[in-house]
RNA sequence: GCGGAUGUGGUGGAACUGGCAGACACGCUGGAUUUAGGUUCCAGUGGGUAAUUCCGUGGGGGUUCGAGUCCCUUCAUCCGCACCA
């Protein structure tokens, strides 16, 4: 027998075998429960790092569970090929970033390929592929077609070094991510997607969502952010302008002693030119202007404005109200004008304070300061009403819902809601993604392209120049083109595609990824989507999910999808760490799945990084944990090794009659080992615990096996349970022991085992016995004793009996089959 | 500042509904096998104590016959959002 299991040969044996039987190669079985499960397609960087294998790891145990319990699994794989890194690595190196791609795609599939998860690869798929982002265009013309898809002239993040846009994601504490320049605002012709249609219906959905991690959801109703409250419109005096302000608080509407615009608010040139104030306003919005994103909108940066010249007049007293300009209001975020009421809104108590503006109280509690002119900060909590008219007296609640009702009788404002969700903005003036298939005509303006005209191809032939601006632009022959419309001269959009559109969807395409005529049939989604389990980092809790939500609501409402949610059970995944901190080139800590691989196998690694922490917390990586998984699959190779021969011609009986001792025991062991390791996988996502579960039965074994006698039925029970059991932690070795065993088919298509509630009587356990709270001494008891003979019992003992002396039983409480706590005084 | 999570042996972690804290591993100690190292196997391993036993789940308080688990309070670390009117 070798000393030690020869994973470099068992391993490929055994992936090649899956290849060549098609052993996970899926179609719709109407005759079987489906089940869709889905790890996140990875960023095509070029190599594969822990965080995938564990990403990985932990969805192919949930396949091959799946697929063990009868289920018809689609498990696919692919990539998410557009991106920046592409671009960088053709400017830094010159190598062309479809060539750098597909070298990068090759060699981490290579890479998954040794990993031996159990994936569907006919259905693999690659975003940047014209067969893919075909129909990504396809989406984008039919949002468009359903106004969802805008051109709107917007602030966006600018990075002054490398001369381009940046994707909010790009932008990190307010630097370019790549040059680490401070980002600035540019004003831009930017394409949108009106998510906030769906702001409202993102936000009740998170309630049907029972399988999602209520941290997820928290931050995705943060994001959307709604808020109620009352929009109304002030006269601005001396003009025929009004503004438009928002309010959560109309309550404190008589308490505005000020109004403040953003300084980029288009009312800001108008209402001060003129005034005196003219020039110190410009020179005040200019400053705003340079400032970056990060200094101008931290919450500790001191507030600071000026005063524009203008007043307002308050609709619902005819008081003038000074209009100010000041760095604290955001001009997009609801109208981006304020009412500020300095006595119940803090900052606009900071403000007023520095600026010397009044403060007035409207609301007011019975130990709420009344005196706007001594208060020490704003009071927002509730009261009732004063200083407000008729409204006096109302609740903060009641005063609401008054003021907002009498602002829209008098047709003055109405109730609003408002979401901090914004439209997004995918535009990208980047090469390497995908072209938004729209043309500019110079007669008939923005025009789409036809949906037979499909794909938009991305030229191959270009030249990239270090300054970073899309080689789109130099490219004649991509951007000359003709009017869809009415065939004249036009030019087409050289802006591509924010990649999170490419992924939004492509969890429907593998539902049918060879579909040429439509993205998927309907029949092919009805059948495989929503996805069951959905498995990821966390880093994708908002943008991902949330766009992948807003796509899947607008195709269900077009009928392309039956389905209003696509990821019914999401599991988010931690990451994984070295000495502390996540894996970093900078840091030098980063262990590469690839050694770990040739050193042990992937058999150990994919058990290793299972057993060392539960899926959602974050991972220790432990070079001496790895090792410890690698010798216990050599204990569990030995282990079978060492009686296979025994069992392998004996043939269970239908019945395991009346056993007796050892081997009673470990019948007992390997059914509650199925139970453990079946409840911990599919109730609790708990890996951990399953695989000890599993050595605990191996060491069972060990010790039976040396044991003269042996039952080898229940022997040949338990070896060939524990082979099953382990089989989708470590499926190679386990495919290698199972025909040891000498079985001729694969250990993958057997079926989960079930447990033998028989097996699982025990006539005897133990009992702890306690005195006031404090185990005392422990006895061994026949099952199913009467609470009373148990309290009898426990009293009996001798060593009881010592510890009562001279006390008295006060009162005994008998949870059976756990303990008897007896309280003495 | 707001929101969320996590604090258990030397280490990773277990304890699922309030019921024997530390399963399973790693590491360490001792022993066996081996010329030796490695491998493998056996035994021990929360802390204090000579010992009956006492103390122990970040700290403090509470509820309970009984708390790692429930409640209040406090500290530390990590993550997300951050002037959202």
């Amino acid at each position: 027998m070798e000393r030690r299991y020869d994973f470099k040969s068992i391993e490929p044996k055994w992936q090649n075998y899956w290849a060549q039987h098609n052993f996970f190669k899926v179609l719709e079985d109407p005759g079987r429960p489906k089940y869709y499960d889905l790890e996140m397609f990875p960023y095509p960087s070029g190599n594969l790092h822990m965080g995938h294998v564990r990403n990985y790891a932990i969805g192919d145990v949930v396949a091959r569970f799946k697929s063990m319990n009868g289920y018809n699994v689609l498990h696919p794989m692919g990539w998410d090929a557009f991106g920046l890194p592409a671009e960088n690595a053709a400017i830094k190196h010159g190598a062309h970033p479809a060539r750098w791609t597909y070298a990068n795609i090759e060699n981490m599939k290579s890479q998954l390929k040794t990993l031996g998860i159990s994936y569907d690869w006919d259905r693999e798929l690659a975003s940047c592929k014209p067969d893919y982002y075909k129909f990504t265009q396809w989406m984008f013309l039919k949002l468009h077609e359903n106004g969802l898809a805008y051109k709107k002239s917007a602030a966006v993040n600018w990075c002054p070094s490398c001369q381009t846009v940046l994707a909010n994601e790009q932008v990190v504490d307010g630097a370019c991510e790549r040059c680490e320049t401070p980002v600035n605002k540019r004003q831009l012709a930017q394409w949108f997607f009106k998510i906030t249609d769906y702001a409202q219906r993102l936000l009740d959905d998170l309630d049907k969502l029972p399988g999602w991690p209520d941290k997820v959801k928290i931050m995705q109703r943060n994001w959307i952010g709604r808020s109620e409250g009352g929009q109304f419109d002030l006269q601005i005096e001396g003009s025929s302008e009004t503004m438009t302000v928002f309010t959560t608080r109309p309550d404190t509407v008589f308490g505005i002693t000020y109004m403040v615009l953003a300084p980029e608010h288009p009312l800001v040139e108008t209402i001060s030119q003129g005034t005196p104030q003219e020039e110190k306003v410009k020179e005040f919005v200019q400053r705003m202007q340079f400032l970056s994103e990060a200094e101008r909108t931290s919450t500790d940066a001191e507030k600071e404005g000026v005063f524009t010249g203008a007043c307002a007049l308050n609709p619902m007293n005819g008081d003038r109200i000074p209009i100010w300009i000041a760095n604290y209001v955001l001009v997009d975020y609801g109208t981006g004008a304020i009412m500020a009421v300095p006595a119940h809104d803090q900052r606009d108590f900071e403000f007023a304070r520095k600026y010397g503006l009044p403060v007035q109280v409207v609301i007011k509690s019975p130990d709420s300061p009344a005196d706007g002119d001594s208060m020490q900060e704003a009071y927002e909590e509730d009261g009732v009403m004063v200083n407000s008219r008729d409204f006096n007296g109302l609740s903060v609640t009641l005063g609401k819902q008054q003021v907002v009702a009498y602002m829209e009788e008098k047709g003055i404002g109405e109730g609003t809601i408002n979401f901090r969700l914004r439209d997004w903005l995918i535009s990208r003036q980047r090469y390497w993604g995908c072209p938004i298939p729209m043309v500019y005509c110079e007669e008939c303006g923005l025009i789409p392209v036809a949906e037979a005209d499909l794909p938009v191809l991305l030229p191959e032939d270009v030249e990239f120049r270090p300054s970073g601006e899309s080689p789109l632009n130099y490219v004649e022959s991509f951007h000359k083109t003709e009017c869809p419309s009415c065939g004249g001269r036009a030019r087409r959009e050289t802006d591509t595609m924010d990649t999170f559109v490419c992924s939004s969807w492509y969890f429907d395409r593998f539902c049918d990824p060879h579909n040429d005529t439509l993205p998927f049939s309907k029949e092919a989604v009805d059948y495989w989507m929503p996805v069951d389990q959905y498995i990821g980092g966390v880093e994708h809790a908002i943008l991902h999910l949330m766009y992948s939500r807003f796509f899947t609501k607008f195709l269900y409402d077009q009928d392309f999808l039956s389905c209003d949610e696509p990821f019914t059970n999401l599991l988010t995944q931690g990451m994984v760490l070295k000495d502390g901190s996540k894996m970093s080139k900078s840091k030098g800590n980063v262990v590469s799945p690839e050694e770990i691989i040739n050193t042990y196998g992937a058999d150990t690694a994919r058990l290793f990084i299972l057993f060392a922490s539960p899926p959602e917390r974050d991972l220790e990586w432990s070079d001496q944990g790895v090792e410890g998984s690698y010798r216990f699959l050599n204990r569990v190779w030995r282990t079978v090794n060492s009686c296979a021969g025994d069992i392998r011609d004996i043939s269970l009986p239908p019945q395991f009659g009346q056993l007796e001792g050892e081997a009673r025991q470990l019948r007992y062991k390997t059914h509650a080992t199925i139970k453990k390791v079946s409840d911990d996988i599919e109730l609790r996502f708990n890996f951990n615990t399953a695989i000890s579960a599993i050595m605990e039965l191996n060491n069972m074994l060990t010790a039976y096996l040396d044991h003269d006698e042996q039952d080898l039925s229940v022997l040949k029970e338990a070896v060939e349970t524990m082979i099953v059991l382990l089989s989708p932690f470590s499926p190679h070795i386990c495919e290698e022991l199972w025909q040891m065993c000498g079985h001729q088919d694969s250990v993958s298509l057997q079926s989960w085992p079930r447990w033998d509630a028989a097996a699982l009587v025990q006539d005897e356990i133990e009992i702890a016995i306690q005195v006031s709270g404090k185990v005392r001494d422990r006895i061994m008891v026949p099952t199913g004793l009467s609470e009373d003979d148990l309290q009898d019992l426990a009293l009996a003992q001798p060593k009881i009996q010592e510890l009562l002396a001279g006390k008295q039983v006060v009162k005994t409480i008998v949870i059976p089959g756990k303990l008897v706590n007896i309280v003495a005084r």
